[in-house]
DNA sequence: TAAAAATACTCCATAGGTATTTTAT
DNA sequence: ATAAAATACCTATGGAGTATTTTTA
């Protein structure tokens, strides 16, 4: 299966719509079609039911979705960091912007000083987004926290675990509580963060996906938001801080993909772990 | 890029030769000469320093032979699981020839005695085999051993741990003791276990590559191996068995790859968990 | 000088375009 | 009746073959 032949299946497979497709990748509806019954006649599988007011997937055209995702993630990821390793010689981390300001800034102190370091490149991403940059290859590390993130299919090392704070703009009623339970944010506007598919669940709160964003929603009296407590350290001082008591602890992890310990990734984590 | 390029690239960085390269990949020299450099080119990146004599990979080329190779194992993945969900529905296990015959046997009664379970392909390998099968998609799920196998990239769940013991043909000197340290084992004929590329370590002990095979040669009297001791419920009465004090624990593990959670596998990795 | 990669050229398979037909709602 | 996929047919890019030249140890 060539790449090309997967890069038509996908774009199908999200459009659910031949001709959708077809302008998306910039060719004609006609190619697009032959190539992928070209391709289920060379797989001996059928990908699509398909009428001619509706495309839906196989369930073997689902696998092929899923599977299909990651192996050209793969491929790109292997074309970029061949490209990056000829280049500008270094290490590209991701995290989310806003988040892990705080340790983020003491790694990268730390690894700095170490000898033989190399250049950190930090890129700031969207809540979520770190997954797809280690595996399409626009970063080699990441800073995640679970249990929000997901560490499958990456190497982690546990960096450390808070609790979970409620932020409130000043003057909300619950704002002089000295704690409070998860319970008691059932009817308040709580943001919605991104899926991994990259929509928002159904709700009331406001859309939202990164902490900047969410801290200036904050303080207009639009939102509040259950979060790590070392967002203290970035917070403006008409936001009100107020412990939860039953929210499930945050851990940071410093993750990569997996076989890609270059010695300078590897002192990297090294340095992070010893913070 | 496409996967055919990959497969070209990866062919010459592992024969270092263009010629041998071209007929392992059944096409002739020259092309594959056209292939290489044109992807030098796209890429802009030199992938080999090549002299009439020598052909030798760059920094960035020993990059793109370890990503690609991983490239290439998930395009064959998709292709693969592609196949087989449009085929007999069904779950292949990968598991080590002669290893975890016991702990094997139970988990696939206990799963075919659930309601809902679906056939489970056996699939017996070499040693160290069971990661590739699982990335290029020949398995679903597959038996390991820690700390023999990685679980770099996989998503895993222990089953049970123990300790190991040697084994030795009847009437060496040390079958007679009660229990042995592994430095009494320093010149014995240990079997060496192929690598992670499949080649062999040097030494004086024979090569093997499964446990059936090492068992023969214990029976023979040409090795003697350190290996779990659930390996006892195999043993014909030629081979005495010796504790081993401080051998390494041996952890059993169920492992599939990340995001791959279907129904029926869920319930295998379920049903071994409460094995 | 000899082994091996690169170049020159030719050919054909196939990706892609346009025009049109078929199909199912 | 119409939106959308499939088919027919054509063009041209580029992948692969053979013959030859260039390179360097």
């Amino acid at each position: 299966m060539e790449t090309r032949e997967l890069r038509y299946f996908v774009a199908v497979a999200e459009e659910l719509h031949f001709g959708r497709a077809a302008s998306r990748l910039g060719i004609a509806q006609p190619p697009l079609s032959r190539a992928i019954s070209q391709l289920e006649r060379r797989l001996g599988v059928e990908l699509f039911h398909r009428t001619s007011r509706a495309v839906e997937l196989t369930a073997p055209g689902a696998v092929l979705l899923r599977e299909g995702r990651a192996a050209l993630d793969a491929v790109e990821a292997a074309e970029r960091r061949t490209r990056r390793a000829s280049e500008t010689p270094g290490i590209v981390l991701a995290s989310k912007a806003g988040a892990a300001g705080e340790i983020l800034a003491k790694l990268l102190s730390a690894y700095a000083s170490e000898p033989g370091s190399t250049a950190v490149d930090v890129v700031l991403c969207r809540v979520g987004e770190q997954e797809k940059l280690l595996r399409d290859g626009r970063a080699d590390v990441a800073l995640l926290h679970l249990p929000f993130d997901s560490t499958a299919g990456f190497d982690y090392e546990e960096l450390g675990t808070e609790s979970q704070v409620l932020l409130l703009p000043l003057g909300h009623a619950l704002s002089t509580r000295s704690s409070i339970r998860m319970s008691d944010t059932a009817d308040l506007p709580l943001p919605r963060w991104p899926s991994r598919m990259g929509d928002y669940p159904p709700g009331t709160g406001p859309e939202v996906h990164d902490h900047t964003q969410l801290l200036q929603l904050i303080s207009l009296g639009r939102a509040v938001a259950v979060l790590p407590e070392s967002c203290r350290s970035q917070l403006t001082d008409d936001i009100a801080v107020v412990p939860v008591l039953d929210a499930p602890l945050v851990t940071t992890v410093i993750a990569w993909p997996p076989h890609s310990r270059s010695r300078e990734l590897a002192g990297l984590v090294l340095a992070a772990t010893r913070l």
